[in-house]
DNA sequence: CGCCCTCCGTACGCCGAGGTATGGACCTGC
DNA sequence: GCAGGTCCATACCTCGGCGTACGGAGGGCG
């Protein structure tokens, strides 16, 4: 579906790399397929962009700023009660509205993209460790279990995104296994 | 590094196409790349093989009759305790000897790929919460928890191949996790 | 009207992948 | 030694990606 022609800009190629990116992985930000999808060609591509690694790299860090704020924010706006956010963090998760951003991880092999996870990835276990330590954990406890939380969060949308079938279908059994978490982690 | 020449078949190819597979996904999985690794050319792939396709094939279901038995293999033989198969399982993973893995997970686009994953994920999981269940959780806690810890399996394979940084750099620090999650998981 | 600057379409060259055809090396058995 | 099967190298085709060159549309402005 070729979207019709109004005048492009630079945020538009970037909007839809990072639909791309989020979905199929690093492999699919190319140029040519997604002057197609805009109904463009590479000839407004490369008056915006110097080459496909530059779209790559101004993609990876609008992901990078979204997703560090994104998240934490949407936790921080749900409830204010600093024990609850672990649990929150993990509702959000399993509810499944949350894209893909999985896929992102098969371009490991990239450095740039190796670099934004992985920043993406401490702010995240920071933050959860803190809210653990306001919980009244150590700190040593409240970062293996941030770690633990979020390992269990990642292996989550891996599942989600590759073999669904293995993931309890109702919303009853998602919120059991969050409840479920949330007392195993939780002092 | 073109290794030397005696006369290949059609597992030199599978090997080296599963090293591919585990260490940097399915699209890894090329047939002229490879060739020049073994130090021949696509006239002897095509004779072994009717496409690459065929090739993605024969790795995937190698891959899945090792990781199947493999994993579990590893860990019935190191220990007959029930009770303690799942610390030996995760302390198996963050070992960190077994090999990616993961980014065959990017490849969930690829139906086949999805497939093998998800049956390699369900025989997994299955065989955890068998283990939990002989340790004396009720069913229903089973499957949640052997859900969890493979979950955090996963998301563990997946920073330690993206963000080895935030992982714990040291053995004792990954002993430390280890037994705090089979704390938390067992009864 | 004419100029210029922004934005984009077209055409081209390059490369690396998949796949095919064909000839030749090498062994094996008679 | 020679016939036939096994295995592989070479050359060639197509396709789709990246990147470049260039020219043209279109609007603001004097």
């Amino acid at each position: 579906m070729p979207t019709a022609n109004p005048r492009l800009n630079r945020d538009s190629w970037i909007d839809a790399a990072l639909a791309l990116l989020l979905q199929s992985g690093p492999d699919a930000v190319a140029v040519q397929p997604i002057a197609r999808q805009l109904g463009t060609t590479k000839g407004s591509f490369y008056w915006h962009f110097s080459s496909r690694d530059d779209l790559l790299r101004a993609t990876l860090t609008r992901w990078e700023t979204a997703a560090g704020d994104d998240l934490i924010a949407s936790v921080d706006a749900r409830t204010a009660d600093s024990g609850k956010k672990a649990e929150a963090l993990v509702e959000e998760v399993t509810a499944g509205e949350r894209p893909g951003e999985l896929m992102l991880l098969a371009g490991t092999n990239h450095p740039d993209v190796a670099a934004a996870v992985e920043r993406v990835a401490r702010k995240r276990i920071d933050y959860l460790a803190r809210q653990l330590r306001n919980s009244g954990l150590t700190p040593a406890a409240a970062q293996r279990r941030a770690l633990l939380v979020y390992t269990a969060y990642l292996g989550y949308a891996v599942l989600a995104a590759s073999a669904p079938g293995v993931l309890p279908d109702s919303a009853r059994g998602r919120r059991a296994l969050v409840s479920e978490v949330a007392e195993l982690v939780l002092p």
